[in-house]
DNA sequence: GCTTTAAAAAGTAAGCT
DNA sequence: AGCTTACTTTGGAAAGC
């Protein structure tokens, strides 16, 4: 029948406008975020196969672009906070938070949670820290993380307070309120930190 | 061995009927404490201070009770609901049926955790820890049917049960599985 | 889905002295 | 630098938008 030919080329005709939209979305979102393009590329996998298991229903395209590119993000060892994500959205920062949630469930997504580690290069280069600082910082929060100091705490301040005191003893020294700009957290979040790291740790921190 | 998890009821939620076609505006007028908002929201709040708890009445008769620590205290309280509404003048069911419809409990494991090992032990599809978000691991379990904020203190919440028991099986459920697991 | 209630856990945040 | 207040998460019922 002629209507059910039509219908369905409406139907495709819809899912491909939103398609269309969801992917000049992304693009925009990843420019906006510096984000390569291997990310774009993998948000997209997601975002594609969100819509494969009908996972759209009741939620907006923005805000499963956003969880997708969230993912993608985290799934590439390149992570960007909710917060950011949330700035080149419509969508605010819960509901994009519940979605990931949900379709990384759905979808089967087994990430760990972001490791601090995965912010020191993005945080020092923005810093403008050398190589050196990178190091010791990733080496403060791996032996951070084996001291169990860092379960239920925010990564990006454990980050931050690595960084601070890599930046000191190397010689670099930042302020506790370049480091917070940066990483998107407060001073006094980035003072307990790195207080309870120096003193666990055993780290020295003459000033 | 016999371990001490220091649970804790620290809220019950329970509802019942005590009549029908309750005048709220007449209890709002009163009662000079009661707050009933209706614009915002349709049910009357009544809070007791010993216990110490909130109830919400709505027109159909229908309360909720929250904030008691026990079970018995939701039904005193309830009682105490029955008895300044129906001195109101108001024709009230002198002793409803309360049902209980979830109790939140407080637990402690007693040794600091390790979430990451846990959400890999439990099963990243059984976990949900995003400290970004929460500085608890989300547990839910289907016996008990409860869900469980773990921290990463050892501390612990239970909420979604309707029996202190569903509480304190969760607790213990808990405790073997990591202990299995060697996390605890 | 939201609105309102209460309460705990621990981290982070914001305002004030 | 503290202290206080407050918001994040979880669960459930109620009546109405």
């Amino acid at each position: 029948r002629l209507r059910k030919w039509q219908r369905r080329i409406r139907i495709s005709n819809a899912t491909e406008r939103n398609l269309a939209f969801a992917l000049s979305e992304l693009d925009r979102m990843a420019s906006a975020l510096g984000l390569p393009k291997s990310v774009r590329e993998t948000a997209a996998v997601i975002y594609r196969k969100a819509i494969e298991k009908n996972l759209i229903r009741g939620r907006s395209i923005e805000g499963v672009v956003a969880a997708a590119l969230y993912a993608a993000c985290r799934q590439a060892g390149v992570p960007r906070t909710l917060d950011e994500i949330a700035q080149y959205s419509r969508v605010d920062r819960k509901e994009i938070g519940r979605t990931y949630r949900f379709i990384a469930r759905e979808l089967g997504l087994k990430l760990m949670p972001t490791s601090p580690a995965d912010y020191v290069p993005r945080f020092c280069a923005a810093l403008g820290l050398s190589g050196e600082v990178q190091r010791k910082a990733i080496e403060i929060i791996k032996k951070a993380e084996e001291r169990e100091l860092t379960s239920g705490r925010g990564p990006t301040g454990v980050a931050a307070a690595a960084i601070y005191i890599a930046s000191i003893l190397c010689g670099e020294r930042r302020t506790q309120r370049e480091v917070a700009e940066v990483a998107g957290v407060t001073e006094v979040t980035i003072r307990n930190r790195y207080k309870e790291l120096a003193e666990k740790l055993g780290i020295d921190i003459i000033l | 061995m016999t371990r001490d998890f220091k649970i804790k009821i620290e809220n019950v939620v329970a509802s019942t009927q005590i009549g029908e076609n309750i005048d709220l505006n007449k209890i709002a007028r009163e009662i000079p404490d009661a707050d009933y908002k209706p614009k915002q929201f349709p049910g009357l709040v009544l809070r007791t201070k010993e216990p110490k708890a909130a109830a919400l009445i709505f027109r159909s008769g229908k309360v909720v009770c929250t904030g008691s620590k026990s079970v018995e205290d939701a039904r005193r309280v309830v009682k105490q609901i029955v008895k300044i509404v129906g001195s109101l003048g108001i024709p009230v069911i002198e002793e409803p049926e309360v049902k209980v419809q979830n109790i939140v409990a407080s637990a402690d494991l007693g040794t600091d955790l390790n979430l990451n090992a846990i959400a890999i032990g439990l099963g990243l599809e059984n976990v949900e820890y995003e400290p970004e978000q929460f500085p608890g691991l989300v547990y839910r379990l289907r016996d008990p049917r409860v869900v469980v904020l773990i921290f990463g203190s050892g501390k612990m919440v239970v909420t979604g049960g309707k029996t202190p028991d569903d509480a304190r099986r969760a607790v213990e459920k808990i405790a073997e599985e990591l202990e299995s697991l060697g996390l605890l």
